[in-house]
DNA sequence: AATTGAGTTCAAATAGATTTGAACAAAGAG
DNA sequence: CTCTTTGTTCAAATCTATTTGAACTCAATT
């Protein structure tokens, strides 16, 4: 087997474990379980990994593999390694706390506020143009609740990564 | 139609759209879409809203009404009204931000990071078994890294409740 | 005690998301 | 230019989670 074995071995039972556990982690944030294998791996390999890699040794298929790689690409949880040894590509994780949180709520989280507000500002257009209805007041009340609470949203999300990154 | 009339139409394009608002945001807290009907509609009704109201009114059935309704219980986002006309229960949200958050941490973050400290707490014990593994420093460090995180969460969580109870 | 109404439970049906795998594109190597 | 290797795409298959609905419990009412 010479120097190839490090990406044809089967899962050592210690490996397997650590994918587990944040396949448990990216279920929690509403990721695919693929996601939590790859990133599982590329986090306990000392060394920097390719997609062919995965596939064995994760045992999924390329489809997967490339799907799960370009999300945690675009979540800048994993970056392309400098080893170029061919044309083949290795990655390895970004394992700073901060960045991962960061890039969640970058592509995950804000894009959702954004449309939530335009939805608000939208339904507060249909209050104002309900003619005498008595429950307008009310209604008026409630979106504004929900603006209140999504301008917390915004203010939280900069200070938790600040905190974050000590 | 009397007086019941308020339970048995069929929402106004207005409350649908509220409740596809909601729809939307449990969605992305990993919670069913029932889940954020049922809210939703609580948190437009100016009045409090018995299960088989939401029955009715959002066209879904007994049993997902009552799991929902017991899930939102969970979360303290849901509380009973005081009205007991009859022995039918009325249900009545609870609006503050900060309260919200706080159930959903006590109840779906919470357990997970304890089950994670734990799981943590036997990958160690593994490393700290590997005889002679040229690999066990770097899988130490990697742990290490990973109970840093966990402990990150646990003092930014409190401190996310702070900010959001102002 | 029997009946009715309110609510719960859970197995089966359904809906929704993920994974697969085969066809395809792109880019070196010969 | 053709062959091979690497990686991507997407429709179909699979898997997972949610929803349904019928049977059931419990409590109040007659």
């Amino acid at each position: 087997m010479a120097d190839g074995d490090r990406s044809e071995k089967a899962l050592s039972d210690f490996e397997s474990r650590v994918i587990e556990f944040f396949c448990d982690g990216v279920k929690i944030l509403g990721l695919p379980k693929s996601i939590g294998e790859i990133y599982g791996l590329l986090f306990i390999s000392p060394d920097p990994i390719s997609l062919d890699d995965l596939v064995c040794r994760l045992g999924i298929s390329k489809g997967s593999a490339s799907q799960g790689l370009r999300t945690l690409r675009e979540l800048g949880a994993v970056r392309e390694a400098e080893v170029t040894s061919g044309r083949r590509v290795y990655y390895e994780p970004d394992v700073e706390l901060k960045r991962l949180v960061g890039g969640f709520i970058k592509e995950q989280v804000r894009p959702h506020l954004s449309s939530g507000e335009e939805k608000l500002d939208s339904l507060k257009k249909m209050v104002g143009d309900m003619p005498g209805d008595v429950r307008s007041d009310f209604y008026a009340g409630r979106l504004e609740r929900l603006s209140r609470w999504s301008s917390r949203a915004k203010v939280v999300l900069p200070l938790l990564q600040k905190f974050l990154g000590s």
